[in-house]
DNA sequence: ATAATAACGAGA
DNA sequence: CTCGTTATTATC
């Protein structure tokens, strides 16, 4: 179009361009300012896909702004506009770079994660169809051919059948524990502002009363209430932090716990008041504090909820029914799922409650050309509610007005890619920039959950004990006899007699039986002989692991050996290495209950539901199928395994897997049942017999304040050549009171570094660490290391 | 990768 | 002291 590029002329209006350039290096992580064309200048909005000569290269990047001028000298032009489709939105831009600044990582490392790579075709078809507007656009008909890449074509707004197909594609189950991370809330408060003063206390009481600072924040109070500073004094919130480039000195942005809780509260009244709005609020009135959040999405507000889903709940209705009160509001709508069943089950809630067209599906397994498609179409606010696996989790939508993740514990949550964001950090930070409502739900709770509702940031959401004995099946305990269960041949020694009884009867009485059998491959940890108590590091309470038969326990954080270990609870010193069970319990069952039929669903091959008949369903964590009608009866067996793992989430995450399975019975009422081979003494078994994983995270949650783990205290990791992660930690001005740990070795001749700092030190942190990446990159250093903030396994 | 710039050293 | 060459550093 335009001659050469020295004749070219910079647009009359806001010539620069304030352009993220797509590289992955530290140094270079922020804007570089670019002149516009005046033949760019139609184009040339904020959000769109730019390229750029940077560094003698041509590099692909996004314009963020456009500004009057520069303080640069010379600035080069704009290279060209790759598409006038403005695939940044703004909110989202400003998500990315506070995701960015909590994880120590790049703005241009999360706009991979956040936007998906161009496809230009499925741009131009899009558009055409917008063209058309109208009725529920077929967007093929033209070019269906282009071997239509998916199977059939999908109007833009419909992602139905979409999801069905993809179902299975991601694996369902998770293993490990799920990742530590915390609301980042306080960065995201940033913004809102310089505050008052510290925050007191340091125990979680809830801080909730913020002082005048007044920003839009209420969970800035969180962050400075959770720090774990032992002198418990006045802390500067991470925001302060993060409000330092304005303001260095300020402390916590104090929020404004009433803008949330209040008004969420002030819903309730009103929806007790008159009483009705049943039509609305349906399966939520099972919660007291149900209609009153419903209430509240209908109107706009930004009620923030922590939601202990009860036993049985249909949770892809509920979600559905709180997108469906948002989008009545006129609001956008963000929900994050673990895995493409969760997604898939939600889909087709979501459609039944909204209709065709008002909703895409996004995830990864709908390959690349149908993801933009369906990106696209949100993109544009052609759909007010976008739902998907952890990629949506940065979806753009007009005017947010809720986001929501159900099974927040589940560890596909965590992002593996740099910077490793975590989707609840990030939706709770989306939240609290939008200034939106937050909906954190799952059967279990966990201890960022649990922290959300100590500092007063979000409202709890659960069913009086009343409606729970009426939903819950009858749950008991079994011995778990370590006679038996050194003959791991027979049957009966993973079976005892109870679990035995229990699934007996409810298959003569023509129900399903689920058995959960945890994976193989889980970390041998170690575990106190005598009383089975996890062993863990006098030093940093890391947890010890045995390399050999005869070595001498080892702390996997720290690496300091524990040789004269004494078992705090009893007082014992012999250690044993807790092994996990095998897989073959499907075959044995088959033997134990002739006749009936045995299905397996676990990695290679997941069910999503089996029909209400009597069989045996043996299914690893995470890959239960839902069973019509429910189970008569659910055994979680070889818990021991789940309950000794090495990782520092072992009980929460076991409390997770059993509620996952133990909610798939039938309620007690109906007959069912649920057997846990447990010692009923265990704080898990305790709170799964009581169905109360309140109590359960509130109690791990307070065990970890006192050991110092996330989300009570943040940690990073450095991964890397020895000498490359020593220099990092040694350019790093590490926050006053940080906490060195290790060395460990890690995997190939790499070894691991823990730095921990309380809470309000967090960004801190995170801001020293990143600038001592840049230091290094920006003196080529080779070696790489890898940065992590609240990396997703803390060994 | 490359271009600007600082640093350096040899010959006037 | 200046020019020409080479390290350094910033990258609009």
């Amino acid at each position: 179009m335009t001659a050469k590029s020295k004749e070219r002329e910079p647009a009359a209006t806001l010539p620069v361009a304030r352009v993220c350039v797509d590289v992955p290096l530290p140094h270079l992580d922020r804007p570089f300012d670019y002149l516009i064309a005046a033949a760019d200048d139609a184009a040339a909005q904020p959000g769109v896909r730019v390229k750029v000569r940077f560094a003698g290269q041509m590099v692909n990047g996004f314009l963020l702004e456009r500004v009057e001028s520069s303080t640069h000298a010379k600035l080069a032009f704009l290279d060209k506009v790759v598409s006038p489709e403005r695939v940044l939105d703004p909110e989202i831009a400003r998500l990315a770079r506070a995701v960015a600044d909590r994880y120590a990582g790049n703005l241009s490392d999360v706009l991979r994660l956040a936007v998906p790579p161009r496809h230009a075709r499925v741009e131009a078809q899009a558009t055409t169809a917008a063209a058309e507007e109208g009725e529920p656009v077929e967007v093929e008909p033209a070019r269906a051919d282009e071997r239509s890449a998916e199977q059939g074509s999908v109007k833009p707004g419909n992602a139905e059948r979409a999801g069905d197909a993809q179902v299975g594609g991601e694996p369902a189950g998770s293993a490990a524990a799920s990742a530590i991370s915390s609301p980042v809330v306080g960065e995201a408060v940033a913004s809102a502002g310089p505050g008052g003063g510290g925050a007191a206390g340091d125990s979680g009481e809830a801080v909730v009363s913020a002082g005048p600072g007044g920003g839009v924040a209420v969970g800035d109070s969180g962050e400075a209430v959770a720090s774990a500073d032992p002198g418990g004094g006045s802390t500067p919130g991470e925001s302060g932090e993060v409000v330092a480039s304005t303001d260095p000195h300020s402390g916590v942005a104090h929020g404004d716990p009433g803008g949330a809780v209040a008004s969420f509260e002030a819903g309730a009244m009103a929806s007790a008041g008159d009483g009705r709005g049943g039509e609305v609020v349906s399966g939520w009135a099972d919660y007291p504090a149900g209609p009153a959040f419903l209430h509240a999405l209908s109107e706009g507000r930004p009620a923030r909820a922590v939601w202990s889903a009860l036993p049985g709940e249909d949770w892809p209705a509920r979600i559905a029914e709180a997108a469906a009160a948002t989008v009545r509001a006129g609001k956008g709508v963000v929900v994050v799922v673990a895995d493409a069943r969760d997604l898939e089950r939600l889909d087709r809630a979501l459609s039944k409650a909204l209709g065709d067209g008002r909703h895409v599906a996004l995830n990864a397994a709908a390959g690349p050309s149908e993801r933009y498609r369906r990106f696209l179409a949100a993109s544009r606010h052609r759909v007010p509610v976008v739902v998907g696996t952890r990629a949506a989790m940065f979806a753009p939508v007009a005017d947010v007005g809720l986001v929501a993740i159900w099974d927040d514990g589940d560890d596909l949550h965590a992002e593996p890619r740099a910077p490793y964001p975590h989707a609840r950090d990030v939706l709770l930070t989306r939240a609290q920039l939008a200034g939106c409502a937050a909906l954190v739900g799952g059967f279990a709770r966990t201890g960022e959950g649990q922290l959300l509702l100590e500092t007063g940031w979000a409202k709890e959401i659960v069913a009086t004990r009343g409606t729970l004995r009426a939903r819950s099946p009858a749950i008991a305990p079994t011995g778990d006899d370590p006679q038996l269960a050194r003959d791991p041949g027979a049957v009966t020694a993973r079976l005892p007699s109870l679990a035995w009884q229990a699934a007996r009867q409810a298959l003569q009485g023509g129900a399903p039986v689920l058995v959960q059998v945890p994976r193989r491959g889980y970390l041998p940890s170690v575990a106190c002989a005598e009383c089975r108590t996890p062993a863990r590091c006098p030093h940093c309470a890391g947890p010890l692991g045995l390399a050999g038969a005869r070595s001498v326990p080892t702390c996997h954080w720290c690496g300091r050996a524990a040789a004269a270990y004494a078992c705090p609870a009893c007082g014992g010193r012999r250690l044993r290495a807790s092994v996990t069970g095998a897989r073959r319990t499907a075959e044995e069952l088959g033997r134990a209950f002739p006749g009936v039929p045995v299905r397996t669903s676990g990695r290679d091959e997941i069910l999503d539901t089996v029909p209400g008949d009597a069989a045996v369903v043996v299914a690893t964590p995470g890959a239960e199928p839902v069973a019509e009608g429910g189970y008569g009866a659910v055994l979680l067996l070889d818990t021991w395994a789940l309950l000794t793992r090495a990782d520092l989430r072992a009980a929460e995450e076991t409390m997770r897997r059993w509620l996952s399975a133990a909610a798939l019975a039938r309620p007690a009422p109906a007959g069912g049942r649920v057997v846990v081979v447990a010692d009923g003494s265990l704080a898990p078994v305790q709170a799964l017999l009581r169905w109360d994983p309140g109590w359960f995270a509130a109690r791990e949650l307070a065990e970890r304040r006192e050991l110092g783990f996330p989300p009570a205290a943040r940690m990073a990791s450095l991964t890397g050549k020895a000498e490359a992660v020593a220099e990092l930690l040694d350019a790093t001005r590490l926050p006053p009171g940080a906490e060195v740990l290790g060395p460990v070795p890690a995997s190939d001749d790499q070894e691991r570094m823990l730095v921990r700092v309380s809470r309000g030190k967090a960004a801190e942190l995170a801001r020293a660490l990143h600038e001592a990446a840049s230091v290094r990159s920006a003196k080529k250093a080779a070696l790489p290391v890898r940065i992590q903030v609240d990396p997703a396994e803390l060994l």
